[in-house]
DNA sequence: GATCGATCGATTGTTGACAATCTTCAAAAC
DNA sequence: GTTTTGAAGATTGTCAACAATCGATCGATC
């Protein structure tokens, strides 16, 4: 049985960290597809109400982390290797192309300036040789190059396609060999960004979701 | 046989009633972007407490059909041109060519029939004049082609996406000029799906949604 | 011995009261 | 005249009790 605590969130509501909680458990690989999470157990374990976590699991069931049906205990959701090739992926690749496209004319310094920070942040976590922090690195970087204000939707499609991917990726951690690479080439595409046309950028970052993401998909079939 | 509304929602939960009937007031244009949603209002208006009314709202945000924020008042979506274009309809496409190929060798004999009895509903409603269930057939044709038992993740995002185009699609509802083409066009996919090989009905398809679709959001330029 | 049905415990669904937070608007300070 | 402050009202967030439903268990019947 996990055991679940809150970190330093005290401007959140209930419902967003619960939420949280649970949906790092389930990327963490605490809870494993198909567990069983009962919601008396999840608000004793937490010290508060079923109210907020019933509000939770039903984000988490959005996000598609999770299943349930009507009068029966939710679990958490699993993911065919299937639907990563054939749908996610390339889901996510066209979701990212999308918001590039977008995006391409009017890129803002403190964007550039966020990306910059952030392959700083991958860099010391290679170095450290810590795999967590720099998967989420990795996806923060993504993140950004998302997000937008006119159309949360996207965002909001972009973070359920990334979150049941790192659902499937979860199973093989022993991957990633040449940590030094990620940040590596995610320089790379900052610097396309900044001076190459689209054409080139789109190329580019095709390449590496496809890479990135199928380097671990691939692995574990033998 | 398959009753294809099911007005008869008493079995179902709360939730799921109320998130049904804001759903279609929304749909049909009776609530439009940006009108706000309290759930005070409608729990009264509905003679329920207000629990089930917010876990209604969560769905729909889910679905992007509402938009709330943190202790502010939850709005009804829009939806811009561009992201109908440039991506809710890739996806949708996307994800039913997914469905097709998975589903291309084992195609059953009940589902086969299912077509050929929204095909049905579609040819009486466009005999009627009746735009409402012709819409509602179309979308129903193709849920059924999205359905599938082991990725109920797939359908959720394609729900979203459908809904989140018919909440575009509501401004210009004096289009289908030509009603008796949807029956017809449908009946030609149907007649694809159980003769030519997977890359004809690839092709098909893809006409079919980018013609479907497009027809609308082309429209209201000028 | 197998099958059907009632009962019980476990779990989710619903409710109304209470708490926390936001917005509005008017009065005070500058 | 403009800005700040701080109540008041409205709205969402949280809680604990109660109701509805499901699955398993145990007898009764054949």
């Amino acid at each position: 049985m996990t055991s679940f605590h809150f970190k330093n969130q005290e401007n959140l509501s209930l419902r967003q960290r619960v939420m949280s909680d649970i949906r790092n458990a389930i990327i963490q690989g605490h809870l494993k597809p198909g567990d069983k999470l009962r919601e008396l157990d999840i608000s004793q374990q937490m010290a508060i109400s079923r109210g907020p976590i019933r509000e939770a699991l039903r984000d988490l069931e959005a996000l598609g982390l999770v299943v349930s049906s009507p009068y029966r205990e939710t679990t958490v959701a699993d993911v065919s290797k299937g639907e990563v090739v054939d749908l996610l992926i390339p889901i996510r690749l066209q979701l990212e192309i999308h918001a590039l496209k977008q995006k391409h004319s009017n890129w803002s310094e403190t964007m550039y300036q966020s990306l910059r920070d952030i392959i700083d942040i991958m860099k010391s976590a290679a170095d450290n040789g810590d795999l967590a922090s720099l998967v989420e690195a990795d996806i923060r970087f993504h993140e950004i190059v998302v997000s937008s204000e006119d159309s949360a939707y996207t965002q909001q499609i972009w973070s359920g396609i990334v979150n049941r991917l790192r659902l499937h990726f979860i199973k093989n951690t022993k991957l990633f060999t040449d940590l030094a690479r990620v940040p590596a080439e995610h320089e790379e595409l900052l610097i396309a960004l900044q001076n190459e046309p689209f054409d080139r950028i789109e190329k580019l970052w095709t390449q590496h979701i496809l890479q990135d993401d199928c380097l671990l998909c691939f692995h574990d079939d033998k």
